[in-house]
DNA sequence: ATTTATTTTAGAATTATTCTAAAATACTTG
DNA sequence: CAAGTATTTTAGAATAATTCTAAAATAAAT
């Protein structure tokens, strides 16, 4: 059953990612990056990971999806959105841009960085950098 | 040692925040709010508050501690701040504001809501109304 | 004073996340 | 390829912030 290589080609751009960003393709980390790259921009938290993988009818560990998440995350290659009190989303979409976040819901919303303008920033506290800005418009029904 | 009535002024004051915030006044909500509200705006966790009561000589469980912060959250005296994983600041500072967040040392800072101009705000999607918008700008040495 | 409703508390429970150290796998070298 | 070495994965325990439980203490109402 062939299919003129597209998978090949998807499966490549993910081994390439992974190379590129510093990182061993085992068959665990490769598989997850199919999870979390695969299908357009997510938010998505350790656990619902961890069940999409089951799901998939992949066995890998909580510890390995923490381990990857965070690596992916040091590499550059996933960001970390912090909307709720004791719990992680991760973003595959590491552009810069913002978020509206549906409170009860837990779902998180792109927001295009020019959507919004952060003009006249304050000037930083002597001696530190700006790393970050984040922007989160919270939501109700 | 009488100093013209200004403690019991700021006790009253104290006493009156509580009332029309639709608490009781027990001991330990006293002075948790001294603490909170006496010294100026302030940036504090559960565990950095409940420190401060024991170094004041005050026995106040960490229950209370965390029932309290809840209660004078949801009471609308407290802002509850989200920055980092694992660990909610609570902020005495309850206008429309903004923050620094200096990693690394855990410090708030305050920024004054017309310092960034968050312009041209997206429509929230269909159906929702905006609870909140938080900018966050992080700071490293 | 008595009664009733609320609050406080110690300690256990919960939950996301990290740690540990041993087994498995990937990369390198001969 | 065959070892050897470095990295990764994993089960399960540990950690840490927060919440829960149910009983004792306190505040408000009668
Ligand atoms: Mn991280
Ligand atoms: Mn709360
Ligand atoms: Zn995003
Ligand atoms: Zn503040």
């Amino acid at each position: 059953m062939r299919d003129g290589g597209r998978n090949d080609e998807r499966q490549a751009a993910i081994v390439a990612k992974l190379k590129s960003a510093g990182l061993r393709t085992t068959r665990p980390r490769v598989a997850l990056a199919h999870l979390l790259f695969g299908q357009g921009d997510r938010h998505i938290t350790a656990e619902a990971l961890h069940s999409e993988a089951r799901a998939a009818g992949l066995s890998i560990s909580q510890a390995t999806i923490y381990n990857t998440l965070n690596q992916f995350h040091e590499a550059g290659i996933l960001r970390e959105v912090q909307v709720e009190k004791a719990r992680s989303y991760f973003d595959t979409n590491i552009s810069d841009h913002h978020h509206f976040y549906v409170e009860g819901e837990g779902r998180l919303i792109d927001i295009e960085q020019n959507a919004i303008s952060v003009d006249k920033l304050p000037s930083s506290p002597e001696g530190f950098r700006v790393t970050g800005v984040d922007v989160v418009i919270r939501l109700t029904k």
